[in-house]
DNA sequence: AAAATAATCAAACGTTCGTTTGAAACATAT
DNA sequence: ATATGTTTCAAACGAACGTTTGATTATTTT
């Protein structure tokens, strides 16, 4: 294997584990048993090997949601219900995590979402926003009693309970919950989220908040 | 203001906003302008600071959410409504976003639920699973066909969607979605995501997946 | 007022960080 | 075989990090 997949694998694996800037680049080059300069001489800078370590895998994920959504769309003679659209859309995150190398990639990407410090650019945003777009329009259609803001928050709550999988089971198995749930049942985990985020948006409009009560920020705040 | 609130302020500012390996004493001594050597002598180390600063708040918001859950239960004689329920939950924490200052907390502890190296210590997820405990009686109570594993699944998917709009602002304008939702329009999102979660929990228990693929895992690893 | 305790300060400590250097080793092409 | 380009290597660079020091200034106690 040659120099350059050497270091990227290690960087992978560090940067899921212990976050970005608390892997240093002596910790990847010694991961990998290159030379402390590879890195530059390879990828520039520390930087530019985080920006590689995202974009080596970043076609993977998005092709296989268009794929299975293009599956479940001809399958379905152009009009596939609910939960094989969400199907197509969660399956492959989390499949993916089966794979040891790319369940690392997986688990960095659930973090980039909440970690500021993550973004590698602007490039991924968009590409992962691309994707998004192609399943909106079934959405929709699936969907018509919902406003497009309506549609869009439980859009950002379907991601925000998948990512919340993906950056997986360190999160999980912070939680007591976890003494029963095993984050390691792929499968399950997949049918569940989606039985789970289908019924969700399938579920009432713009409820009313039901409790009446002083407003929690103020009493917080003092 | 005395100093070690000043550090606890600065540091709390700097933690959301940048990460917490990103924060250096450097940046928030000069932040809360105080010497440089005032964060060990108050407070020992950085570490230790870390743990200051999650320890100040930590109770504010479960102990809000303990307040609503029971208010619930006496408005409706010890059977509150699943929309109740989640809403005692969900709004302590939402709700405090709209204190500047303890915003930045929700979105630090947002942050954490995901960034391996915020854990401070074991302290904290101990008293947040404290909570869930309270919580676990009413939803078995209100959702009685769901076994233990279902329900607890579910709890996560719950957990996952609040943590993404706790760590806010960045993750959610980092998609396009964020073009119409407004993440400042706290009693909106409080209202959608009860409304999302509590159709999501009554959903039919266990939906099989519909797709009928090649496992996406051998796909995306070769 | 004197003594004692607490807090602030500028300066420096030793480490680790990402990066650079220039020579050595390797590969390829003529 | 010689020349050319590519990759590896040990060593060092300056900068930034968390922490410590010892003197100086405030505050409290007696």
């Amino acid at each position: 294997m040659n120099t350059k997949d050497r270091i990227l694998d290690a960087a992978e694996k560090l940067f899921a584990d212990k976050g970005l800037s608390e892997t240093s680049m002596r910790a990847i080059t010694q991961a990998a048993d290159v030379n402390l300069a590879a890195v530059n001489y390879h990828f520039g800078s520390k930087e530019a090997l985080v920006q590689a370590v995202f974009m080596r895998r970043a076609n993977m994920l998005n092709t296989e949601r268009l794929r299975l959504l293009e599956l479940a769309q001809t399958a379905a003679d152009g009009a596939p219900d609910l939960e094989s659209v969400l199907e197509a859309y969660i399956r492959p995150a989390l499949d993916m995590s089966r794979d040891k190398k790319a369940a690392r990639y997986i688990k960095l990407l659930g973090r980039a979402y909440t970690d500021p410090n993550s973004h590698p650019g602007e490039f991924l945003p968009q590409q992962y926003d691309a994707v998004l777009e192609k399943f909106k329009p079934e959405f929709a259609r699936l969907l018509p009693q919902l406003d497009k803001l309506e549609l869009y928050w439980r859009l950002h709550f379907l991601v925000g309970s998948l990512v919340y999988c993906m950056a997986g089971t360190d999160s999980m198995q912070m939680s007591s919950l976890c003494h029963l749930c095993d984050p390691n049942d792929t499968e399950g985990m997949i049918g569940r989220l989606v039985g789970f985020v289908a019924a969700g948006m399938r579920g009432p409009s713009n409820t009313a908040v039901a409790l009446d009560i002083q407003s929690s920020a103020q009493i917080v705040a003092g």
